[in-house]
RNA sequence: CGGGGCGUAGCGCAGCCUGGUUAGCGCGCCUGCCUUGGGAGCAGGAGGUCACCAGUUCGAAUCUGGUCGCCCCGACCA
């Protein structure tokens, strides 16, 4: 590709909207273009980027034995109510009327399709003879993100590999599973991204277990639990917390009701009560499928919303409106506590709270808190569980160390289903004693736009993207300075013609711009390897030679340089394939183990 | 949905508070000259219903009300 024929509008000045370095950088580089809050148009360099990510994804997954269908976008509405997530989904979901008349959403976009698939498969999946079977689509999805963000990160329309297993028993799925979480470990290899994979929490998809494979970053949107020693890894949503060592309960006296006129807030009471926020309890209340429940975590502590709905056994948890609560409790938030509700509501306390010897909660009167409310003794009707966000330094559920924590990325996810989609659209097929059963379900996502995303937030620096050998939109930029001398243009015609016949992305900067220009841009748009044809290395008899990664150029003979530079490329090549299966071989000891 | 900010040329901004000829500046774009190894210089030029609607006024980019859009924080979330 000639530059003078590409539509590559890169800019000088940073967008004043662009906040996240990637979304500056593909702006900025004339990759994309925002047309709306979270909709982008893909200009051909950005889309180049795309359909390499598309391209690895699509290997790994045909080498992993997946086949590849194309599922439609829109869904008839009843798929969703069968599967009882029009309601679950909410907001997400992106309706439409198809009818011509007046009336409710008669169809859906799709933001997933784990409804569609499984129609696929009751219709079509008859005999376990047929099983294991994995099918994938890449295509486009719509979620109406309440807040689109940082450029294409969160948007509200984005590509998606998703991938769906088929098997016969639980055996089978663990195999389905394995082969998709390795699958993605050599195509996040091949991507040269420093991704971990961590534990999480499945959400509205269903099933229980579960693994997002997260790139470390600073604007990354999930919160990654971690511990340095034993290496366990998981979502903030999910991260388990080690236990704690309950405080020695002594002879305590009664609990008293105390006055805190006009102290709502956790701070606001613990400072009139001279008291740290640690020994005090707050009591939250939540509609778990229009049933009213209370949780109980320390007032220093976050309550984990996915925690809490897990042990309450919950479909859709929301925080309680103010009015419900207090009608409940008799008081208004900021007075109420669990004492005497067990009998109105369920009650789940927090294991930190539990291990305290004494603290502080609300009366359920307005204005008056509990002193010396021992749970061990007065609160036994709650359930004791883990309901909170880990922090950093609490206790590793594994091995008791302190954890650490870190922003990430979430580029993909996998889950093991069971059978809550085949259950809810009665996706059976025939075992081998001839008897009905569900499918046995495991779905495998991939943001493909946010590996770009991913690319530019770990890989770019002062001058621009860095992007990854595997991705870059072209391999090599090949700069001819003075395209008015026609020994440059026709070494640089030269070049260009050995890296075509060799299946090398090229992109000719063959712009009648000074020179600093063409560098800036070559760096601002990220090729790896940038060759210069210029007056002054042929009157050398070399050619320069600069990777995007390195601190200097450096030059090759221009006789032979197609082949020098061709090797010098394959040679990078061989050393990203070579650590792809060193990680490779690692995984597979570390299984073996 | 709550809070905050912003909407003036493709991009970055000034002008608005204190209303008044033809709405400016930089980058980019076009033409010419010149220059040619890290975003040069000079000269000329094109490009704007000042987001939209309504109001106040002799007169609105500027004041008032409403609507829409975008960004950030929070809530929410595959």
């Amino acid at each position: 590709m000639r530059w003078s024929n590409a539509l590559i509008p890169t800019l000088k000045e940073t967008p004043a909207d662009a906040v996240a370095p990637s979304h500056s950088l593909l702006l900025r580089a004339g990759m994309v273009r925002q047309l709306g809050a979270g909709t982008y148009t893909y200009l051909p360099l950005g889309f180049r980027v795309l359909n390499k990510a598309i391209q690895i994804v699509r290997e790994e997954m045909d080498a992993a034995g997946a086949q590849e269908l194309l599922m439609p976008a829109v869904h008839p509405v009843e798929l969703w109510q069968e599967s009882n997530r029009f309601g679950i989904m909410g907001e997400i979901l992106m309706k439409l009327n198809l009818s011509g008349e007046g009336g409710g959403p008669t169809h859906v976009l799709g933001p997933t399709h784990e409804e569609v698939i499984t129609d696929v498969a009751r219709d079509l999946i008859k005999s376990y003879k047929q099983l294991p079977l994995t099918l994938y689509q890449i295509q486009t999805k719509f979620r109406n993100e309440a807040r689109p963000r940082f450029g294409i990160l969160r948007t509200r329309e984005f590509l998606m590999k998703d991938a769906y297993s088929f098997d016969a028993d639980v055996a089978q799925l663990n195999q389905s599973y394995d082969a998709m979480y390795e699958a993605y470990c050599r195509i996040f290899d091949r991507c040269g991204f420093p991704y971990v994979a961590v534990e999480a929490e499945s959400g509205p998809i269903g099933g229980d277990a579960s693994h997002e494979f997260m790139v470390p970053c600073a604007i990354g949107e999930d919160v990654v639990i971690h511990c340095a020693k034993c290496s366990y890894a998981a979502n903030r949503e999910k991260a388990e917390i080690g236990q704690v060592a309950a405080a020695a309960a002594g002879e305590a006296a009664p609990y008293q009701e105390v006055a805190t006129p006009g102290r709502k807030t956790i701070r606001e009471v613990c400072e009139f009560l001279k008291l740290p926020e640690a020994r005090s309890a707050k009591f939250l209340i939540y509609m778990a499928d229009d049933r009213p429940i209370g949780a109980l975590v320390r007032g220093d502590h976050e309550l984990n919303e996915a925690k809490l709905r897990r042990v309450s056994k919950a479909e859709r948890l929301v925080p309680a409106d103010p009015g419900p609560i207090e009608k409940i409790a008799g008081a208004s938030i900021g007075s109420i506590g669990p004492i005497n509700l067990a009998q109105k509501i369920a009650v789940y306390m927090d294991r930190s709270v539990a291990a305290l010897a004494d603290v502080v909660v609300g009366a359920n009167r307005e204005g008056f808190h509990l002193t010396g409310v021992v749970p061990a003794r007065d609160l036994t009707h709650g359930e004791v569980h883990d309901l909170r966000n880990a922090e950093k330094d609490d206790p590793c559920p594994r091995c008791g160390s302190a954890m650490e924590l870190s922003q990430g990325i979430e580029i993909g996810h996998v889950f093991k289903l069971g059978t809550k989609y085949s259950d809810a659209l009665n996706a059976t097929f025939l075992n081998d004693k001839g008897a009905a059963v569900p499918l046995i379900m495991g779905c495998y996502g991939i943001g493909v736009n946010r590996i770009l995303a991913a690319a530019v937030e770990t890989g770019h620096d002062a001058n621009g993207i860095i992007w990854p050998l595997n991705l870059a939109p072209y391999e090599v930029v090949l700069v001819p300075l003075q395209v008015q001398n026609a020994a440059v243009m026709e070494a640089a015609a030269l070049l260009e013609q050995q890296f075509t016949e060799a299946g090398v992305d090229v992109l000719v900067d063959d712009r009648e711009q000074r020179p600093g220009v063409k560098f800036k841009d070559a760096d601002l748009i990220g090729i790896p390897l940038r060759v210069v044809v210029g007056e002054r290395g042929l009157k050398d008899g070399t050619i320069e030679v600069k990777w995007r990664t390195d601190e200097a150029a450096h030059t090759v003979p221009a006789a032979n340089a197609g082949e020098t530079i061709l090797a010098e490329l394959q040679a990078r090549h061989a050393a990203i394939a070579e650590k792809c299966n060193e990680r490779r071989a690692e995984r597979a000891a570390s299984r073996n183990r």
